[in-house]
DNA sequence: TAATTTAATGCAATTATGTCGCATTAGTGT
DNA sequence: ACACTAATGCGACATAATTGCATTAAATTA
């Protein structure tokens, strides 16, 4: 169960390095120039997911996308933040905003997701 | 563009009545006895949340979840609210927790989506 | 270095959720 | 009763993501 080093692992992770916000599977393979069989990129990312190094976002589109954990730590972020989709240039960015909540301890709370959307602050200035 | 009252509309409506949980569309169809068309059902659904009879969670699954916001008022529920999500139930509640966040006016806030994901009170008890 | 083990990959098929076009049905107002 | 058009059923479609399986190749061992 020991991960392998691939040429695939280090392209997506840089793609993702390179970018400040969170990018879906198709995002990536956009960007990623090298040929890459879809199922393997979400393959790689579901494995990063697992060991920490990438969380996924649950858009109200839908759809998945992932963030560096590294990118959240740099840019002094709290573990649960809230995450911004623009619905004008499709992209879902890490909030430094923290996120809470009291709940009462009967409750086991395993995942955050946490979606703001609307117009991001470069699109609302036109 | 005025809205028809139809049986169709009244028997969704009800299902989701009788019931203090969020629902998605496949477990209302179960639940609601006559055969109405899946597509319907949708449809009926999004009216309902455009007319804000209804609102729409989409949990960290990817899939769409519609509560009574009457039920919300009843139970004294903040208009933006935390849902929880049960794994072991496959049940999504309208939590009374609040969602607070602080952001620059810059952003233009039109939705907001917070699930908390795990075992709820009533799973977590066994 | 060569052989072995098995994680990772590519491809196609599959699953799942939700939407759309279009013909038909049936509420609603006159 | 009639006209208008919202609502419905059905099938097709769209999209996102996963899975089975044969193959490839990274890492470990001999
Ligand atoms: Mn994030
Ligand atoms: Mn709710
Ligand atoms: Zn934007
Ligand atoms: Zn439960």
């Amino acid at each position: 169960m020991k991960r392998r080093n691939t040429a695939t692992k280090e392209a997506v992770l840089s793609v993702l390095n390179s970018s400040d916000k969170a990018m879906s599977q198709g995002a990536i393979e956009k960007k990623i120039g090298v040929n890459i069989n879809r199922a393997t990129i979400y393959r790689v990312l579901n494995r990063y997911c697992e060991d920490g190094v990438l969380h996924r976002i649950v858009a109200d589109n839908g759809k998945q996308y992932f963030a560096l954990c590294e990118e959240c730590d740099k840019h002094r972020k709290p573990l649960h933040h809230f995450h911004f989709r623009c619905e004008k240039c499709e992209t879902i960015e890490c909030l430094p905003e923290p996120v809470h909540f009291s709940l009462s301890n009967a409750y086991v709370v395993e995942k955050v997701n946490c979606v703001l959307t609307g117009i991001c602050k470069d699109c609302s200035k036109f």
